[in-house]
DNA sequence: GTTAGCACTCTTTTGTGCCGACTGCTAACT
DNA sequence: AGTTAGCAGTCGGCACAAAAGAGTGCTAAC
């Protein structure tokens, strides 16, 4: 059976409709609010049609229908309208990043406090280390006999407390050294050229090769998995939607949620050319609950892609809503990372 | 009213069995499971007095009897017996702890997590910065024209990311004997005698005025509210009991421990001195929602107070568990921290 | 002080009937 | 061929009643 258009307009008005009542959409109600000139019997025979396509279910015989997942990923691919923001949101964002813009996390989390608070679900991000983030200043500052702290400035952040170890034996005189030494060598090239150097060490660098190995280790952690760093907020929003009644879901949903690691594999993902993805019900295997939607957008500095925010609920999401969030939200994100 | 023997035997097993169950303790499983040589008609007369102390509680005139606030208060205080972690618990604590031991806070949020698993309940933890603390080195490291890195180590962690602004105008030599003043005049001193200084500039500082106070400033933010971290684990634990099958409790709950001030507010205490505390169900007013315990210890870096670790749950609460949990991560944590 | 026995209370469970909300189908209409 | 009114059928939800079960408080006797 083939989509007409007259489908296309019920399902649509049916998602909508779901997503705003949380309730099973009848025949009769559709009629009533939205297709005056037919009778309840004509869209009956027309929801028969979408349900046999996969598009809708019943949940009993005598109830009305509901979006499947099929539906709500046709509905986010072609039949939502773009939303737009009131005025009123749009400066409650704006005001929102006035303060605490110095550090690339802390803008971030600040994002994601603002999309939890103005869609009223669970928001999440997460902040990476491209191996495209030049260096701009590195250094190593002895703290302790056998202890220093690597420092390095890039383009959008700072390594902080990145510890190393030091042999005891060396000398402030040559802890500086090769400080400069890996200064002149590292500054001006991204981590990605940075760790082909790991082969060739020149001679020069013979004296200082376990400093030199300590630093190379520090700089793959960062880049690696360790130096993800993923945020939250909002956790408990799960529990104002109707579907999350039951304590098992929320669990489920909490489960998740608060655990960094399958959090950030949900995140993190190849999609980075797509300004907003939307990933409706986990699959099997995924962390993403099955039942539950990932709306996400991504956000670089510099020209290089930093990480994803977004927001993760029920498939009963206000989609229009969410992605007009994340758009606003997005634009000032930009900004600000422009001008850092 | 006084509270005889059997009255507190009976109280005693009263909380004992609810903490296990959940489930109101009629007179009949008391003689059933514990005072087999009396009868059940004993025990009623034996828990009407009890009750009528204010020591327990009916939900209704044919349940059994719950312990109210004052009964658990006086069932941690004086009834409970002393809980042993098994061997496979000591181990499970030591393990968790091998890795990853370099950063104060990272130490911390490992306890945090060792605890939520092995008692079940959410798991909270702050460490602060106390004017006690001394500085161990300072230095100020310049990455922009105008933005300046300010570290500093302390004896148990150090600042992190701390931004500060800079004169364009002065140079980096300027900088570097700015860095070294400072330096001289703060080592060896604890936070607080630094930010007696802060009126009595000396001559040779009023070229550097402006970056002498961009450091006071971020120190006193250092030791004041916004050099508190906090930790959570398990946010989604308390569903795993029973009394959190309603939403709205589950809603309540997150909201106070998903929000990091309100944490703070309820874990900063005054009770320095004491080695566990316990407290039952929170006063109107408070942070702490009313059907809530939060056992919690104090921690110790170099002699000097750290901060607070802990379990938050409901009343009915596995104290016995929780404080032998505390107890035994709280030997390593102060192995740990010594060595430091 | 203790106990058996009993009446009483209150919750929980089960069952029944009824209402209302929808649907699917059919036959008639345009 | 598409649309519609009408109607039977299905199912959830609610109210109500009855019965079962758990536990208590009281009393009279030991």
């Amino acid at each position: 059976m083939k989509l007409s258009d007259r489908k296309r307009k019920i399902l649509q008005f049916v998602v909508d409709d779901y997503i705003t009542t949380a309730q099973p959409v009848s025949s009769k109600s559709i009629t009533e609010k939205y297709l005056k000139d037919v009778s309840s019997a004509t869209v009956r025979s027309e929801l028969a049609g979408l349900e046999e396509m996969g598009l809708l279910t019943q949940l009993h015989t005598s109830s009305g229908r509901v979006p499947s997942i099929e539906a709500y990923k046709l509905y986010v691919g072609e039949l939502m309208e773009k939303g737009k923001l009131t005025t009123k949101e749009i400066n409650f964002i704006k005001n929102a990043f006035n303060e605490h813009s110095d550090n690339l996390e802390s803008v971030v989390q600040n994002a994601v406090k603002v999309i939890s608070e103005l869609t009223d679900y669970t928001s999440v991000a997460y902040a990476a280390h491209s191996e495209k983030e030049k260096i701009e200043k590195i250094d190593i500052f002895r703290y302790k006999e056998d202890q220093a702290l690597l420092l390095i400035v890039t383009e959008n952040t700072l390594i902080r407390d990145k510890f190393i170890k030091i042999p005891k034996s060396m000398s402030d005189a040559q802890i500086k050294e090769a400080s400069g030494l890996i200064s002149k060598l590292f500054v001006g090239k991204a981590f990605g050229e940075v760790k082909e150097l790991s082969g060739k060490v020149s001679e020069e660098f013979s004296l200082y090769k376990d400093i030199f190995a300590s630093v190379m280790s520090a700089i793959e952690e960062y880049i690696g998995k360790d130096g993800v760093s993923v945020m939250i907020e909002g956790e408990g929003k799960i529990l104002n939607h109707p579907e999350y009644a039951d304590a098992d879901k929320v669990k489920n949903f909490l489960s998740v949620v608060t655990d960094r690691e399958k959090l950030t594999d949900i995140l993190v993902d190849d999609n980075d050319n797509i300004e907003i993805n939307i990933k409706i019900g986990g699959e099997n295997g995924e962390n993403l609950p099955s039942d539950c939607s990932l709306v996400t957008a991504t956000y670089s500095a510099s020209g290089v892609k930093v990480g994803t925010y977004g927001v993760i609920g029920p498939l009963r999401m206000d989609y229009q809503k969410v992605v007009s969030v994340l758009e606003g939200v997005g634009k000032i994100l930009e900004d600000i990372l422009k001008n850092k």
